[in-house]
DNA sequence: GCCAACGTTGGC
DNA sequence: GCCAACGTTGGC
């Protein structure tokens, strides 16, 4: 079981928008970064539980709790030229950008801001409140994971 | 809206 | 393979 935090901006698809989708469940296409590609292709199985990230936006913050539902298969919106996330260089034969399926689980009884992360002991290590992080999908320990838990209250 | 931190691109 | 230029992310 795998612990993961993936950022969305909530204007472009929030908690909100997951919790009303079929079966409230989407898959999560649109990563462009390497890194990200290679967790969730590489190493997010069915089952993992995920915190629902809100970035750029009033209140960063935790806002959800998540599942990984479907492991990764080809992200179709990088063959879509009609897609803001369209790339020429990723092929169906050979594609480059892959993506999971997500379940909601639930909201977090309150939105967990990224100020109230950062004054967390138990979190220092954390990539999520390092200077300049950019990563959209982040892997938790166990411990991270329940220690964000118990800051819900 | 500003800007620091990153990632990517492409000339050489 | 270096690195300057450029584009994007995302907190503030």
């Amino acid at each position: 079981m795998n612990y993961w935090i993936m950022k969305s901006e909530p204007n472009a698809f929030s908690i909100d928008d997951l919790e009303q989708m079929p079966n409230q469940t989407e898959h999560w296409d649109g990563v462009r970064n390497y890194q990200a590609r290679n967790m969730m292709r590489d190493q997010m199985k069915i089952g993992d539980q995920v915190f629902f990230y809100h970035s750029n936006c009033k209140v960063p913050g935790i806002v959800g709790i998540m599942e990984v539902v479907r492991e990764s298969y080809p992200d179709h919106t990088a063959f879509d030229p009609q897609s803001k996330y369209f790339d020429p260089k990723s092929d169906p034969q050979n594609p480059r950008w892959f993506m999971v399926d997500i379940k909601y689980i639930r909201h977090t009884r309150r939105v967990i801001p990224l100020t109230e992360l950062k004054e967390c002991d138990a979190l220092e290590n954390m990539q999520l409140v390092r200077k300049g992080n950019r990563l959209s999908i982040m892997q938790l320990t166990a411990v991270e994971w329940e220690t964000i838990l118990k800051l819900e209250g």
